[in-house]
DNA sequence: TTTCCATGCTAAACCGGTTTATGGGATGGG
DNA sequence: CCCATCCCATAAACCGGTTTAGCATGGAAA
């Protein structure tokens, strides 16, 4: 089984005892520069990493963070978001020594309880990623109950007990909104995300305020579930109004571009008849035909920044608070699927 | 810190030893159905989960598997692939009680190999998923030599030391070829992925092979890298050509949707001037205009049976090696981005 | 009755690190 | 010259499970 050198290798490699070389890998004081340089030498030689299975159980860490994913999953495929903040999550646990547990559970709030409660009671993790903020977020209960550190990555509805990474998602959708007034349109419509999340109520919030503080109407508007289908249906039903919107702004591209295909598919031109504006910035945004005027957010350094914050709360003394971060604001990218409506 | 109950909790309130305990919990033979009962009850009583952390040490093993994503991050958001198989992953470990530690690391191959060593040497898990094959894999000889039981997702290039499930991808792409030569293509052009991929490699014989067998020449092919830019590229440089073809077949849908708004930019008609196949069948290829015609691959039964081999390669006995998997061909799904050519 | 064995449980060793209590040697001050 | 201090290093306890060796007990076989 467990065939590597261990920590008892190397101590008698070195001469010395296992505490010693415990010492002088976590570079305590206590320990003679030259037998901290013979002990290295020896763990070196023998090619030996510490077991952290034995380093978990002594120090009554997991060095492990958990991520625990609640979609459907073909709905997991569609969103570029998860992967990119995957890799930027990673991209410092690597550096600091820890590792990520992924969960995958459907959208069932048993079995998102029930893993979160496995994560801690099994001891699995040190901490977790709260993602897909609730308008009435019964994870905070939870987790709190449970002891187990977390961050938010997004801004939470209501009082949150865990420090908070977001970013701003509503500058993005004002700047799309503005552009398309700025073209002339009057009649901007919208397809939003289901209501109970946080981002879904913000972006509509976002295109009905930038409307309205222009003194436009706000267009006729839906909720989708931000699925290809979905928001070919609901584009489907905003074009067969009496007064159908000149635009229609997405609050995710996988629907926009969906909703690109119907207007598309009815014979419709698209920017010349309706304009057409998502939010994510997906890899194939730039390559559909139009390309497809999106928001655009780092999700990357969203991950980064998450990860950075978990560590801390998670290693951190219990007393001190860690900061909130507010990262910068997604932004809109014009691209041709926008343009000046065709004249009445 | 572990402020959860321990083993010695519960043996205290059943009163019993905690290896009483400890067997009445595997259920292991040796003790009475009534005391076994009584254990039962003091643990769910107190709410008690065996720690992981000890029994990894314990029992020499993680309880957990791995998967290294060797992916630019950009890259990774647009493989539909990868999302899904790890919800396939995940229902297996779930119930089986192991954890998945996802590692992602740039294109970059000490990266890759530090990962891999890291995973073993320092005991994280019991065995990773080795995806994305490629055509001389470097990574069987170092698993091999770390110890490292693996699972190959997806047919190796040559001799492969570790169990292999996989799926057959020559048939879908086969299919949609002889598709477009039943609708009357007579040139019809690829665009494949990286030559280091087996699946590269694969995807492009199967569109050879048909065209040949039908003896037909096979058009001309290019070699881009799986991203839109890509595939647009290669595109515009098939349809510049004095002949250019009638049907362009791509080796997965990112390039297949990006090389579409490239000729409809061109204002080329799709597909009355070109025919459009692509692979994977991501969420949105039947919403873009027009639906695209690819080919879909089951990934999530793919991670299912992947996580079941590795488990079972991972706990089983070292003798016995463990069956490969094949799982049901990829099928061609037919849509309206592919048609009969323009009679010339 | 004695022998034998199966059953049911306990005590203790063990996994491989970390951490605390302790000991020994050199140093320095009085 | 002796004792108080450091400084280094060791032995042993500890984390919370699993597993092995061994000890009662009771019933069946001889």
């Amino acid at each position: 089984m467990g065939r590597g050198p261990t920590i008892v290798d190397v101590a008698r490699r070195a001469g010395v005892s296992k505490g010693a070389v415990s010492f002088a890998l976590n570079d305590r004081p206590g320990v003679a520069p030259q037998t901290r340089d013979r002990i290295l030498a020896a763990a070196r030689d023998l090619g030996w990493q510490p077991s952290t299975r034995a380093r978990a159980l002594s120090r009554s860490r997991a060095f492990a963070v958990g991520l625990v994913m609640r979609r459907a999953p073909e709905l997991l495929g569609a969103d570029p978001f998860f992967p990119q903040f995957l890799a930027g999550v990673e991209s410092v646990l690597a550096e600091r020594g820890s590792a990520l547990v992924l969960q995958v559970v459907g959208d069932d709030d048993q079995a998102e309880a029930a893993s979160y409660r496995r994560l801690a009671g099994q001891g699995r993790v040190d901490g977790v990623f709260l993602n897909d903020m609730l308008v009435d977020d019964h994870r905070f209960g939870l987790l709190a109950g449970l002891g187990l550190p977390a961050v938010a990555v997004g801004r939470p509805a209501g009082p949150c007990p865990f420090p908070v990474v977001t970013v701003d998602d509503r500058q993005g959708v004002a700047g799309t909104v503005a552009h398309l007034l700025g073209l002339g349109h009057r009649r901007v419509g919208f397809v939003g995300g289901p209501e109970g999340y946080v981002h879904s109520r913000s972006r509509r919030a976002a295109w009905r305020q930038t409307l309205e503080a222009a003194g436009v109407a706000p267009g006729p508007e839906l909720v989708a579930d931000f699925t290809g289908p979905g928001g070919a249906a609901a584009t489907r039903a905003l074009l067969e109004l009496a007064d159908p919107p000149t635009a229609i702004v997405y609050a995710n591209d996988a629907m926009a571009i969906a909703g690109m295909g119907v207007a598309i598919g009815l014979g419709l031109e698209v920017p010349g008849d309706l304009s057409v504006a998502g939010f994510d910035d997906v890899p194939l945004a730039a390559h559909v035909a139009p390309p497809l005027t999106t928001v655009r957010q780092d999700a990357m350094a969203w991950g980064r920044a998450a990860a950075e914050v978990l560590l801390a709360v998670s290693e951190g003394r219990e007393g001190r608070p860690t900061a909130d971060v507010e990262l910068p604001p997604a932004t809109p990218v014009f691209r041709a699927s926008t343009g000046p409506p065709r004249p009445e």
